[in-house]
RNA sequence: GCGCAGGUGGCGGAGUGGUCAAUCGCACCUGACUGUAAAUCAGGCGCCCUAGCGGCUACGGGGGUUCGAAUCCCUCCCUGCGCACCA
């Protein structure tokens, strides 16, 4: 069966949320064939949460999924004990076999929530790698050469610090690539911090004498401090299974000049749409509160639904425009009658200990229903219902006393 | 194996015998401002209490010197660099 894509949908295909395709022009051609393209993606099975920066190259995925090309999913188990050195970790732990299917378990619930699962093909890379011998790895060395690998930039910094760069970190690309090799890749999608790996991947299908795949690179998203990529050992992610009203928080919370950038590459919403927002921004007509507010809808429907978005934003507003209480504050039970207040921040675990608790009243954060509280001696009467407040978004209630 | 340089708070990085719970920057927290943010400003940022020029725990691990150690000594562990053929 053919695949008919048409002029304009091709084009949003090669140019949204795309930074760089290589070979941009080969690649048009064949999706014009109406072929079906095998489209690898590498998978990381040491991090099975996905934040919204690993939807990227996801949601590229699907679109090319809605068309009727093969996606084909490789589980990089093989791989992972060597580690990408384009990572900043150093050494790696290698995962046991269980963990890994259940860190792939996991990752697939949340890419479910993206791409079709059962239309997709998934691969372990040790399928191949625990069968194939010496000789296969000695031949698969030739596929590149010293010089080619070092080009890497990170390698370059390395080197130019005296730092080390052991054997095994130089075979990564080439045992990344052979992958494409494998499964007969036509095209490789992954984010921008990929580039060498997956450009090894067309060096390496030319060593074994296949058709080079093209590859697409997606932009790195900047995570809610506006400033470094989105990863978890920034703390600075969005999770995919965040509760809606954290994850509309969180996009809440991102710098304006990310708006644009987040609705084109995180989003389904038109590039028209986009562009009058944008102008809209520019001019002063639209309030970037508002265009924050529609993007923290389009996101969290996209992943818990329209309905739950709504109610999301009318907590949200009513907790930061109004300044009202939230919807739903956890309860706590304290058998106590009466506690002193810093007892009661802290089982409260609204402050983490009593020295944060003393610092919080100290510094007017602490409220107990909605009265600053400003005596940190204070002996607090535990009442039914008695509300605590800790700074803007951290809130408490007595289910019982 | 030999030699050298290091290991300090979430991170970076000062401090080389007392006034160090440890300068500073980043991150983070609270308050003000606001349009949710950002920026800016103010404050905070080990724990405990009878709240004080208070106590306790902390500067890779262990031991020691000293009235007193992050700072000196010993030992162990770890990291980086150099040497290990000729120079």
């Amino acid at each position: 069966m053919k695949i008919k894509t048409s002029s304009q949908k091709l084009e949003e295909l090669l140019t949204r949320g795309v930074e760089e395709i290589i070979n941009k022009e080969h690649l048009k051609k064949r999706l014009l064939t109406g072929e079906k393209l095998r489209i690898k993606f590498g998978i990381d099975p040491t991090a099975p949460d996905i934040h919204l920066g690993h939807t990227v190259p996801l949601r590229k995925l699907k679109q090319f999924q809605e068309l009727g090309h093969k996606i084909v999913l490789i589980i990089g188990d093989f791989t992972a004990q060597i580690g990408d050195p384009s990572g900043r970790a150093e050494a790696r732990k290698p995962l046991s076999k269980k963990e890994i299917v259940n860190n792939f378990k996991k990752y697939l619930f949340q890419a479910g929530k993206i791409i079709d699962i059962n239309k997709t093909e998934i691969h372990y890379n040790s399928e191949w790698f625990e069968k194939e011998g010496t000789i296969r790895l000695l031949e698969l060395s030739r596929a590149g050469s010293i010089q080619q690998i070092l080009r890497r930039a990170d390698f370059q910094k390395r080197i130019a610090e005296g730092r080390d760069i052991s054997l095994l970190e130089i075979l990564y690309p080439l045992f990344q690539a052979y992958d494409s090799v494998k499964v007969k890749s036509d095209l490789e999608v992954g984010g921008t911090d990929q580039k060498f790996n997956l450009l090894m991947g067309r060096r390496v299908q030319r060593h074994y004498q296949m058709p080079e795949q093209d590859i697409m690179l997606t932009p790195l998203l900047e995570g809610i401090d506006g400033v470094r990529k989105m990863s978890k050992s920034y703390g600075n992610y969005i999770a995919l299974d965040e509760t809606p009203n954290i994850m509309f928080e969180k996009i809440m919370r991102l710098p304006d000049n990310l708006i644009i950038k987040y609705f084109l590459i995180c989003t389904d919403k038109s590039e028209n749409e986009i562009k009058k927002i944008k102008t809209g921004i520019e001019r002063n007509q639209i309030n970037p509160r508002d265009a924050k507010i529609e993007l923290a809808k389009e996101i969290v429907t996209l992943y818990h639904g329209e309905k739950t978005a709504q109610k999301s934003e009318k907590e949200f507003n009513r907790i930061f425009k109004e300044k009202e209480l939230p919807t739903k504050i956890p309860a706590i039970t304290i058998k106590e009658k009466s506690l002193n207040i810093l007892d009661l921040l802290v089982k409260t675990k609204l402050a983490s200990s009593k020295s944060e608790a003393r610092r919080l009243i100290e510094q007017g954060g602490v409220r107990i229903n909605g009265e600053v509280q400003k005596d940190w001696k204070k002996q607090i009467e535990i009442k039914k219902g008695m509300m605590i407040q800790v700074g803007k978004r951290k809130f408490s209630s007595i289910y019982q006393s």
